[in-house]
DNA sequence: CGACCATTTGATATGGATCAAGCGATGTGG
DNA sequence: CCACATCGCTTGATCCATATCAAATGGTCG
Protein backbone atom coordinates (compact mmCIF):
# COMPACT_ATOMS: atom_id res chain seq x y z
CA UNK A 1 0.00 0.00 0.00
CA UNK A 2 0.83 3.74 -0.48
CA UNK A 3 3.51 4.68 2.15
CA UNK A 4 3.82 8.23 2.60
CA UNK A 5 7.16 8.60 4.27
CA UNK A 6 7.89 12.63 4.87
CA UNK A 7 4.34 13.69 3.09
CA UNK A 8 3.18 15.31 6.45
CA UNK A 9 6.77 17.24 7.18
CA UNK A 10 7.09 18.01 3.44
CA UNK A 11 3.54 19.81 3.02
CA UNK A 12 4.02 22.33 6.30
CA UNK A 13 7.39 23.12 5.11
CA UNK A 14 7.07 23.78 1.82
CA UNK A 15 7.62 27.71 1.61
CA UNK A 16 4.82 27.47 -1.49
CA UNK A 17 1.79 26.22 -1.03
CA UNK A 18 -1.44 24.41 0.77
CA UNK A 19 -1.06 21.47 -1.59
CA UNK A 20 -3.51 19.72 -3.53
CA UNK A 21 -5.72 16.95 -3.11
CA UNK A 22 -3.72 13.37 -4.24
CA UNK A 23 -0.95 14.51 -6.13
CA UNK A 24 1.67 11.60 -4.97
CA UNK A 25 1.51 8.83 -7.62
CA UNK A 26 0.95 5.42 -6.12
CA UNK A 27 2.18 2.89 -8.69
CA UNK A 28 4.89 0.36 -8.12
CA UNK A 29 7.36 2.30 -9.08
CA UNK A 30 6.37 5.55 -7.41
CA UNK A 31 6.26 3.12 -3.84
CA UNK A 32 9.45 1.61 -4.56
CA UNK A 33 10.54 4.97 -4.62
CA UNK A 34 8.84 6.42 -1.68
CA UNK A 35 10.08 3.02 0.25
CA UNK A 36 13.76 3.32 -0.13
CA UNK A 37 14.11 6.94 -1.28
CA UNK A 38 16.04 9.47 0.52
CA UNK A 39 13.84 12.95 1.62
CA UNK A 40 16.34 15.90 0.56
CA UNK A 41 15.58 19.93 0.34
CA UNK A 42 16.62 21.98 -1.85
CA UNK A 43 16.42 25.77 -1.72
CA UNK A 44 15.12 28.17 -4.52
CA UNK A 45 17.55 28.00 -7.60
CA UNK A 46 19.32 25.52 -6.02
CA UNK A 47 21.11 22.72 -8.79
CA UNK A 48 19.70 19.23 -8.21
CA UNK A 49 21.88 17.22 -11.22
CA UNK A 50 23.88 19.29 -13.96
CA UNK A 51 23.44 18.68 -17.73
CA UNK A 52 26.12 15.48 -19.09
CA UNK A 53 26.81 14.43 -15.03
CA UNK A 54 26.05 10.50 -14.81
CA UNK A 55 22.28 9.49 -14.10
CA UNK A 56 22.66 8.37 -10.75
CA UNK A 57 19.51 8.95 -9.47
CA UNK A 58 16.17 9.06 -9.85
CA UNK A 59 14.04 11.45 -8.07
CA UNK A 60 10.22 12.37 -6.93
CA UNK A 61 8.83 15.94 -5.71
CA UNK A 62 7.27 16.04 -2.80
CA UNK A 63 6.89 19.60 -2.42
CA UNK A 64 8.00 22.48 -4.62
CA UNK A 65 8.32 23.20 -8.02
CA UNK A 66 11.78 21.70 -10.35
CA UNK A 67 12.87 22.82 -13.65
CA UNK A 68 14.78 20.63 -16.14
CA UNK A 69 16.59 23.08 -18.96
CA UNK A 70 19.13 23.26 -20.97
CA UNK A 71 21.73 26.20 -21.68
CA UNK A 72 22.04 26.79 -25.62
CA UNK A 73 24.94 28.35 -26.97
CA UNK A 74 24.15 31.60 -27.47
CA UNK A 75 22.89 31.52 -23.60
CA UNK A 76 19.22 31.58 -24.35
CA UNK A 77 17.71 28.44 -21.46
CA UNK A 78 15.26 26.09 -22.59
CA UNK A 79 12.51 24.85 -19.97
CA UNK A 80 12.28 21.59 -20.99
CA UNK A 81 9.58 20.37 -18.06
CA UNK A 82 8.36 21.59 -15.13
CA UNK A 83 8.12 18.77 -12.07
CA UNK A 84 4.99 19.26 -9.68
CA UNK A 85 4.38 17.34 -6.39
CA UNK A 86 4.02 13.70 -6.95
CA UNK A 87 5.89 14.09 -10.61
CA UNK A 88 9.00 11.83 -10.98
CA UNK A 89 11.96 12.67 -12.94
CA UNK A 90 15.56 12.35 -13.50
CA UNK A 91 15.73 8.94 -15.56
CA UNK A 92 15.28 7.64 -18.94
CA UNK A 93 17.84 4.84 -20.37
CA UNK A 94 20.47 7.19 -20.76
CA UNK A 95 23.75 7.41 -18.88
CA UNK A 96 24.07 11.06 -18.21
CA UNK A 97 21.50 14.13 -17.96
CA UNK A 98 21.34 15.73 -20.82
CA UNK A 99 19.40 18.51 -18.96
CA UNK A 100 19.79 20.42 -16.01
CA UNK A 101 17.76 20.34 -13.20
CA UNK A 102 17.05 23.07 -10.86
CA UNK A 103 14.38 24.13 -7.37
CA UNK A 104 12.06 26.41 -8.90
CA UNK A 105 10.94 26.95 -5.20
CA UNK A 106 11.90 25.49 -1.96
CA UNK A 107 11.38 22.11 -2.68
CA UNK A 108 11.83 18.49 -1.18
CA UNK A 109 12.35 15.55 -3.27
CA UNK A 110 12.87 11.99 -2.11
CA UNK A 111 16.27 10.75 -4.07
CA UNK A 112 16.59 7.20 -5.21
CA UNK A 113 20.10 5.33 -6.53
CA UNK A 114 19.77 4.33 -9.99
CA UNK A 115 21.30 0.64 -9.24
CA UNK A 116 18.43 0.74 -6.68
CA UNK A 117 16.00 0.59 -9.25
CA UNK A 118 17.34 -1.43 -11.82
CA UNK A 119 18.00 -4.30 -9.39
CA UNK A 120 14.55 -4.00 -8.38
CA UNK A 121 13.36 -3.64 -11.66
CA UNK A 122 15.34 -6.62 -13.11
CA UNK A 123 13.27 -8.94 -10.58
CA UNK A 124 9.96 -6.87 -10.46
CA UNK A 125 8.68 -7.02 -13.85
CA UNK A 126 5.66 -3.97 -12.70
CA UNK A 127 8.44 -1.73 -11.70
CA UNK A 128 10.19 -2.67 -14.89
CA UNK A 129 6.68 -1.94 -16.67
CA UNK A 130 6.25 1.08 -14.62
CA UNK A 131 10.04 2.57 -15.65
CA UNK A 132 8.97 2.35 -19.21
CA UNK A 133 5.15 3.61 -18.62
CA UNK A 134 7.35 6.45 -16.99
CA UNK A 135 9.60 7.17 -20.05
CA UNK A 136 6.66 6.67 -21.73
CA UNK A 137 4.67 10.02 -20.50
CA UNK A 138 8.08 11.42 -20.52
CA UNK A 139 7.70 11.28 -24.21
CA UNK A 140 4.24 11.69 -24.69
CA UNK A 141 4.86 15.57 -23.15
CA UNK A 142 7.78 16.17 -25.39
CA UNK A 143 6.11 16.00 -27.98
CA UNK A 144 3.22 17.66 -27.05
CA UNK A 145 5.73 20.45 -25.99
CA UNK A 146 7.52 20.11 -29.64
CA UNK A 147 4.19 20.87 -31.18
CA UNK A 148 3.48 23.48 -28.74
CA UNK A 149 6.57 25.70 -29.48
CA UNK A 150 5.57 26.28 -33.08
CA UNK A 151 2.58 27.89 -32.09
CA UNK A 152 1.70 31.38 -32.23
CA UNK A 153 2.32 33.50 -28.62
CA UNK A 154 -1.27 33.53 -27.31
CA UNK A 155 -1.55 30.16 -28.36
CA UNK A 156 1.59 29.01 -26.30
CA UNK A 157 0.77 30.79 -23.45
CA UNK A 158 -3.09 30.19 -23.55
CA UNK A 159 -1.55 26.28 -23.47
CA UNK A 160 0.59 26.59 -20.73
CA UNK A 161 -1.99 28.43 -18.80
CA UNK A 162 -4.51 25.45 -19.33
CA UNK A 163 -2.07 23.05 -18.84
CA UNK A 164 -0.63 24.01 -15.44
CA UNK A 165 -4.06 24.40 -14.08
CA UNK A 166 -4.73 20.76 -15.13
CA UNK A 167 -1.59 19.97 -13.71
CA UNK A 168 -2.40 22.05 -10.12
CA UNK A 169 -5.81 20.79 -10.46
CA UNK A 170 -7.35 24.00 -9.64
CA UNK A 171 -10.66 24.82 -10.26
CA UNK A 172 -10.22 28.49 -11.37
CA UNK A 173 -7.91 30.00 -10.26
CA UNK A 174 -3.25 29.37 -10.57
CA UNK A 175 -0.83 29.96 -8.35
CA UNK A 176 2.19 30.20 -10.04
CA UNK A 177 5.79 28.98 -8.77
CA UNK A 178 7.68 30.38 -11.46
CA UNK A 179 8.60 33.78 -12.78
CA UNK A 180 8.05 35.05 -16.26
CA UNK A 181 11.32 34.10 -17.54
CA UNK A 182 10.99 30.82 -16.52
CA UNK A 183 7.53 30.76 -18.05
CA UNK A 184 8.95 32.62 -21.38
CA UNK A 185 11.99 29.96 -21.54
CA UNK A 186 9.49 27.34 -21.23
CA UNK A 187 7.58 28.72 -24.26
CA UNK A 188 10.36 29.73 -26.45
CA UNK A 189 8.81 33.17 -26.03
CA UNK A 190 10.89 36.49 -24.50
CA UNK A 191 9.05 37.93 -20.94
CA UNK A 192 7.55 40.82 -22.64
CA UNK A 193 5.92 38.53 -25.06
CA UNK A 194 4.71 36.61 -22.30
CA UNK A 195 3.97 39.74 -20.25
CA UNK A 196 1.73 41.01 -23.20
CA UNK A 197 -0.24 38.39 -23.66
CA UNK A 198 -1.34 38.00 -20.18
CA UNK A 199 -2.40 41.38 -20.06
CA UNK A 200 -4.18 41.31 -23.41
CA UNK A 201 -5.79 38.32 -21.99
CA UNK A 202 -6.66 40.05 -19.20
CA UNK A 203 -8.09 43.01 -21.22
CA UNK A 204 -10.46 40.37 -22.92
CA UNK A 205 -11.72 39.28 -19.48
CA UNK A 206 -9.92 35.80 -20.70
CA UNK A 207 -7.85 35.77 -17.01
CA UNK A 208 -7.78 37.76 -14.10
CA UNK A 209 -4.24 38.65 -12.29
CA UNK A 210 -4.70 39.49 -9.05
CA UNK A 211 -1.01 39.52 -8.73
CA UNK A 212 1.67 38.54 -10.80
CA UNK A 213 2.07 35.01 -9.94
CA UNK A 214 -1.87 34.44 -9.16
CA UNK A 215 -3.86 34.06 -12.60
CA UNK A 216 -7.76 33.54 -12.85
CA UNK A 217 -8.99 31.30 -15.38
CA UNK A 218 -12.60 33.13 -16.43
CA UNK A 219 -12.87 31.63 -19.87
CA UNK A 220 -11.81 28.33 -20.38
CA UNK A 221 -13.35 28.09 -23.30
CA UNK A 222 -11.79 31.08 -24.95
CA UNK A 223 -8.57 29.70 -23.81
CA UNK A 224 -9.35 26.06 -25.22
CA UNK A 225 -10.18 27.46 -28.45
CA UNK A 226 -7.24 29.16 -28.93
CA UNK A 227 -5.04 25.97 -27.95
CA UNK A 228 -7.63 23.83 -29.87
CA UNK B 1 20.95 -7.61 -13.59
CA UNK B 2 20.23 -4.60 -16.17
CA UNK B 3 22.76 -2.94 -18.21
CA UNK B 4 22.46 0.31 -20.22
CA UNK B 5 24.47 -0.22 -23.07
CA UNK B 6 24.42 2.99 -25.76
CA UNK B 7 21.77 3.70 -28.31
CA UNK B 8 22.17 1.38 -31.18
CA UNK B 9 22.76 3.12 -34.36
CA UNK B 10 20.41 2.66 -37.79
CA UNK B 11 23.52 2.05 -40.39
CA UNK B 12 22.27 2.08 -43.68
CA UNK B 13 23.74 3.28 -47.05
CA UNK B 14 21.32 5.06 -49.37
CA UNK B 15 17.10 4.72 -48.69
CA UNK B 16 16.79 3.78 -51.61
CA UNK B 17 18.60 -0.29 -52.14
CA UNK B 18 15.60 -2.35 -51.36
CA UNK B 19 17.52 -4.01 -48.79
CA UNK B 20 19.96 -4.05 -46.22
CA UNK B 21 22.88 -6.56 -46.71
CA UNK B 22 23.61 -6.83 -42.90
CA UNK B 23 21.20 -7.30 -39.79
CA UNK B 24 19.94 -4.08 -39.25
CA UNK B 25 19.96 -3.84 -35.49
CA UNK B 26 20.70 -6.84 -33.07
CA UNK B 27 19.83 -6.58 -29.71
CA UNK B 28 16.95 -8.52 -28.33
CA UNK B 29 14.58 -6.69 -29.45
CA UNK B 30 15.62 -5.98 -32.60
CA UNK B 31 16.51 -9.78 -32.78
CA UNK B 32 12.76 -10.19 -31.55
CA UNK B 33 11.09 -7.84 -34.15
CA UNK B 34 12.82 -9.45 -37.02
CA UNK B 35 12.20 -13.26 -36.14
CA UNK B 36 8.87 -12.56 -35.38
CA UNK B 37 7.71 -9.82 -37.47
CA UNK B 38 6.09 -9.81 -40.84
CA UNK B 39 7.19 -7.67 -43.53
CA UNK B 40 5.08 -5.46 -45.89
CA UNK B 41 5.04 -2.98 -47.67
CA UNK B 42 4.25 0.46 -48.07
CA UNK B 43 3.96 2.42 -51.54
CA UNK B 44 5.21 6.27 -51.13
CA UNK B 45 2.16 8.41 -49.39
CA UNK B 46 0.82 5.13 -47.98
CA UNK B 47 -0.39 5.57 -44.28
CA UNK B 48 1.42 2.88 -42.10
CA UNK B 49 -1.11 4.17 -39.17
CA UNK B 50 -3.05 6.95 -38.14
CA UNK B 51 -3.43 9.13 -35.11
CA UNK B 52 -5.30 8.17 -32.35
CA UNK B 53 -6.12 4.55 -33.68
CA UNK B 54 -4.74 1.95 -31.53
CA UNK B 55 -1.15 1.51 -31.21
CA UNK B 56 -1.83 -2.55 -31.71
CA UNK B 57 1.83 -2.67 -33.63
CA UNK B 58 5.53 -1.85 -33.65
CA UNK B 59 7.59 -1.50 -36.58
CA UNK B 60 10.83 -1.63 -37.87
CA UNK B 61 11.71 -0.18 -41.59
CA UNK B 62 14.03 -2.24 -43.55
CA UNK B 63 14.20 -0.28 -46.63
CA UNK B 64 12.68 3.52 -47.48
CA UNK B 65 11.96 6.10 -45.26
CA UNK B 66 8.98 7.11 -42.52
CA UNK B 67 7.61 9.54 -41.24
CA UNK B 68 5.65 10.99 -38.23
CA UNK B 69 3.40 13.92 -37.82
CA UNK B 70 0.60 15.13 -37.03
CA UNK B 71 -1.95 17.61 -38.31
CA UNK B 72 -2.57 20.53 -36.28
CA UNK B 73 -5.59 22.24 -36.12
CA UNK B 74 -5.21 25.12 -38.56
CA UNK B 75 -4.00 22.92 -40.86
CA UNK B 76 -0.56 22.90 -40.30
CA UNK B 77 1.71 19.38 -40.23
CA UNK B 78 4.55 18.98 -37.63
CA UNK B 79 6.75 15.93 -38.72
CA UNK B 80 8.02 14.62 -35.28
CA UNK B 81 10.48 12.40 -36.86
CA UNK B 82 11.81 10.30 -39.67
CA UNK B 83 12.63 7.02 -39.55
CA UNK B 84 15.64 5.33 -41.85
CA UNK B 85 16.62 1.59 -42.30
CA UNK B 86 16.99 -0.52 -38.92
CA UNK B 87 14.79 2.19 -36.63
CA UNK B 88 11.77 0.95 -34.97
CA UNK B 89 8.66 3.12 -34.42
CA UNK B 90 4.87 3.22 -33.49
CA UNK B 91 4.93 1.98 -30.07
CA UNK B 92 5.56 4.43 -26.94
CA UNK B 93 3.78 2.96 -23.94
CA UNK B 94 0.43 4.59 -24.57
CA UNK B 95 -2.19 2.65 -25.91
CA UNK B 96 -2.93 5.18 -29.03
CA UNK B 97 -0.75 6.67 -31.63
CA UNK B 98 -0.66 10.36 -31.02
CA UNK B 99 1.21 11.05 -34.48
CA UNK B 100 0.29 9.51 -37.88
CA UNK B 101 3.40 7.53 -40.06
CA UNK B 102 3.29 7.59 -43.70
CA UNK B 103 5.82 6.14 -46.35
CA UNK B 104 7.73 8.90 -47.43
CA UNK B 105 9.34 6.95 -49.97
CA UNK B 106 8.07 3.31 -51.40
CA UNK B 107 9.26 1.12 -48.29
CA UNK B 108 9.60 -2.07 -46.59
CA UNK B 109 8.68 -2.17 -43.11
CA UNK B 110 8.38 -5.08 -40.32
CA UNK B 111 5.17 -5.45 -38.40
CA UNK B 112 4.65 -7.10 -34.77
CA UNK B 113 1.80 -7.73 -32.87
CA UNK B 114 1.93 -5.44 -29.68
CA UNK B 115 0.75 -8.34 -27.79
CA UNK B 116 3.37 -10.64 -29.12
CA UNK B 117 6.21 -7.91 -27.95
CA UNK B 118 4.31 -7.69 -24.63
CA UNK B 119 4.21 -11.27 -23.72
CA UNK B 120 7.78 -11.66 -25.17
CA UNK B 121 8.90 -8.74 -22.31
CA UNK B 122 6.89 -10.24 -19.45
CA UNK B 123 9.26 -13.42 -19.57
CA UNK B 124 12.79 -11.81 -21.08
CA UNK B 125 13.41 -8.88 -19.29
CA UNK B 126 15.93 -7.79 -21.94
CA UNK B 127 13.32 -7.66 -23.84
CA UNK B 128 11.51 -4.95 -21.41
CA UNK B 129 14.75 -3.66 -21.10
CA UNK B 130 15.24 -2.79 -24.49
CA UNK B 131 12.08 -1.25 -25.15
CA UNK B 132 12.76 1.05 -22.04
CA UNK B 133 15.85 1.91 -24.41
CA UNK B 134 14.07 2.22 -27.15
CA UNK B 135 11.45 4.94 -25.72
CA UNK B 136 14.37 6.37 -23.84
CA UNK B 137 16.07 7.04 -26.79
CA UNK B 138 12.81 8.43 -28.70
CA UNK B 139 12.71 11.12 -26.09
CA UNK B 140 16.03 11.73 -26.29
CA UNK B 141 15.19 13.13 -29.81
CA UNK B 142 11.95 14.42 -29.14
CA UNK B 143 13.88 16.42 -26.61
CA UNK B 144 16.55 17.77 -29.15
CA UNK B 145 13.83 18.63 -31.69
CA UNK B 146 12.52 20.48 -29.38
CA UNK B 147 15.80 22.32 -28.47
CA UNK B 148 15.92 22.76 -32.29
CA UNK B 149 12.55 24.51 -33.05
CA UNK B 150 13.75 27.30 -30.75
CA UNK B 151 16.89 28.16 -33.10
CA UNK B 152 17.23 30.29 -36.06
CA UNK B 153 16.61 28.92 -39.52
CA UNK B 154 19.94 28.68 -40.46
CA UNK B 155 20.55 26.97 -37.39
CA UNK B 156 18.15 24.40 -37.88
CA UNK B 157 18.46 23.71 -41.69
CA UNK B 158 22.54 23.37 -40.37
CA UNK B 159 21.42 20.96 -37.90
CA UNK B 160 19.38 19.16 -40.02
CA UNK B 161 21.73 18.10 -42.81
CA UNK B 162 24.10 16.66 -40.30
CA UNK B 163 21.80 14.97 -38.48
CA UNK B 164 20.84 13.15 -41.82
CA UNK B 165 24.35 13.00 -42.89
CA UNK B 166 25.08 11.41 -39.21
CA UNK B 167 22.04 8.61 -39.31
CA UNK B 168 22.47 7.97 -43.39
CA UNK B 169 26.32 7.29 -42.48
CA UNK B 170 27.48 9.72 -45.12
CA UNK B 171 30.79 10.16 -45.75
CA UNK B 172 29.86 14.01 -47.71
CA UNK B 173 26.96 13.52 -50.03
CA UNK B 174 23.77 12.95 -48.50
CA UNK B 175 20.79 11.39 -50.81
CA UNK B 176 17.73 13.03 -49.36
CA UNK B 177 14.43 10.76 -49.48
CA UNK B 178 12.35 13.81 -48.30
CA UNK B 179 10.94 16.59 -50.30
CA UNK B 180 11.26 19.96 -49.34
CA UNK B 181 7.58 20.43 -47.73
CA UNK B 182 9.04 17.11 -45.38
CA UNK B 183 12.02 19.14 -44.19
CA UNK B 184 10.03 22.51 -43.63
CA UNK B 185 7.34 20.57 -41.52
CA UNK B 186 10.08 19.04 -39.76
CA UNK B 187 12.06 22.02 -38.99
CA UNK B 188 8.67 24.22 -38.72
CA UNK B 189 9.67 26.59 -41.45
CA UNK B 190 8.19 27.62 -44.53
CA UNK B 191 9.31 25.77 -48.06
CA UNK B 192 10.66 28.99 -48.92
CA UNK B 193 13.10 29.21 -46.11
CA UNK B 194 14.37 25.95 -46.59
CA UNK B 195 14.98 26.88 -49.38
CA UNK B 196 16.63 30.03 -49.05
CA UNK B 197 18.97 28.83 -46.61
CA UNK B 198 19.81 25.84 -48.52
CA UNK B 199 20.93 28.52 -51.71
CA UNK B 200 22.67 30.01 -49.15
CA UNK B 201 24.80 27.62 -47.78
CA UNK B 202 25.50 26.78 -51.48
CA UNK B 203 26.53 30.49 -52.81
CA UNK B 204 29.05 30.16 -49.61
CA UNK B 205 30.19 26.91 -50.78
CA UNK B 206 29.33 25.28 -47.01
CA UNK B 207 26.93 22.49 -49.20
CA UNK B 208 26.78 21.90 -53.28
CA UNK B 209 23.13 21.11 -54.73
CA UNK B 210 24.09 18.67 -57.66
CA UNK B 211 20.56 18.19 -57.28
CA UNK B 212 17.54 18.81 -55.57
CA UNK B 213 17.54 15.85 -53.24
CA UNK B 214 21.29 15.45 -53.12
CA UNK B 215 23.70 17.68 -50.71
CA UNK B 216 27.01 17.83 -50.77
CA UNK B 217 28.73 18.91 -47.50
CA UNK B 218 31.34 20.65 -48.60
CA UNK B 219 32.62 22.40 -45.08
CA UNK B 220 30.88 20.44 -41.93
CA UNK B 221 32.72 22.71 -40.03
CA UNK B 222 30.46 25.90 -40.91
CA UNK B 223 27.90 24.02 -40.61
CA UNK B 224 28.82 22.22 -36.98
CA UNK B 225 29.42 25.91 -35.90
CA UNK B 226 25.68 27.06 -36.68
CA UNK B 227 24.60 24.14 -35.10
CA UNK B 228 27.45 24.41 -32.06
C1' DC C 1 11.69 54.95 3.37
C1' DG C 2 14.77 53.44 -0.12
C1' DA C 3 17.12 49.89 -2.91
C1' DC C 4 16.51 46.15 -5.71
C1' DC C 5 14.45 43.01 -8.65
C1' DA C 6 10.44 41.42 -11.36
C1' DT C 7 6.96 42.82 -14.29
C1' DT C 8 4.62 45.78 -17.41
C1' DT C 9 4.41 49.07 -21.06
C1' DG C 10 6.05 51.58 -25.10
C1' DA C 11 8.81 52.31 -29.50
C1' DT C 12 11.36 50.28 -33.08
C1' DA C 13 13.74 46.60 -35.68
C1' DT C 14 13.92 42.25 -37.99
C1' DG C 15 13.60 37.35 -39.37
C1' DG C 16 10.74 34.49 -41.39
C1' DA C 17 5.93 34.14 -43.33
C1' DT C 18 3.18 35.22 -47.00
C1' DC C 19 2.06 36.41 -51.62
C1' DA C 20 3.47 36.07 -56.30
C1' DA C 21 6.16 34.80 -60.23
C1' DG C 22 9.47 32.14 -62.61
C1' DC C 23 12.03 27.87 -63.50
C1' DG C 24 13.35 23.09 -63.93
C1' DA C 25 12.39 18.51 -63.65
C1' DT C 26 9.27 14.57 -64.64
C1' DG C 27 5.62 12.42 -66.94
C1' DT C 28 1.78 11.92 -70.60
C1' DG C 29 -0.55 11.86 -74.88
C1' DG C 30 -0.20 12.88 -79.66
C1' DC D 1 10.39 12.63 -80.13
C1' DC D 2 8.21 16.67 -79.01
C1' DA D 3 4.47 19.79 -77.02
C1' DC D 4 2.50 20.48 -72.99
C1' DA D 5 0.74 19.90 -68.37
C1' DT D 6 2.05 19.23 -63.71
C1' DC D 7 4.56 19.37 -59.72
C1' DG D 8 8.22 20.64 -56.79
C1' DC D 9 11.70 24.00 -56.14
C1' DT D 10 13.74 28.59 -56.28
C1' DT D 11 13.64 33.56 -56.31
C1' DG D 12 11.73 38.15 -55.44
C1' DA D 13 8.73 41.70 -52.97
C1' DT D 14 6.17 42.82 -49.07
C1' DC D 15 4.11 42.20 -44.49
C1' DC D 16 3.65 41.07 -39.75
C1' DA D 17 4.49 38.82 -35.27
C1' DT D 18 7.67 38.78 -32.08
C1' DA D 19 12.33 40.23 -30.58
C1' DT D 20 14.88 43.91 -29.03
C1' DC D 21 15.80 48.15 -26.80
C1' DA D 22 14.33 51.38 -23.40
C1' DA D 23 11.73 53.18 -19.69
C1' DA D 24 8.19 53.22 -16.16
C1' DT D 25 5.79 50.80 -12.54
C1' DG D 26 5.14 47.79 -8.79
C1' DG D 27 6.30 44.51 -5.18
C1' DT D 28 9.47 42.87 -1.55
C1' DC D 29 12.65 43.20 1.96
C1' DG D 30 16.26 45.47 4.51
Amino acid sequence: MLTETGRESAFSKADNEPRQKEPIASDALARAVQRMGAAKWFSRNAEIYGEGEPADCFYQVLSGTVRAYKILIDGRRQIGAFYLPGDMFGLEAGEKHIFSAEAVTNAEVLVIRRKTLTALAASDIEVAHRLWIHTGNELRRARNHLLLINKSAPERVATFLLEMAERIGSIDEIKLAMSRQDIADYLGLTIETVSRMLTRFESASTIALPSCKRIVLRNRAVLKRLVA
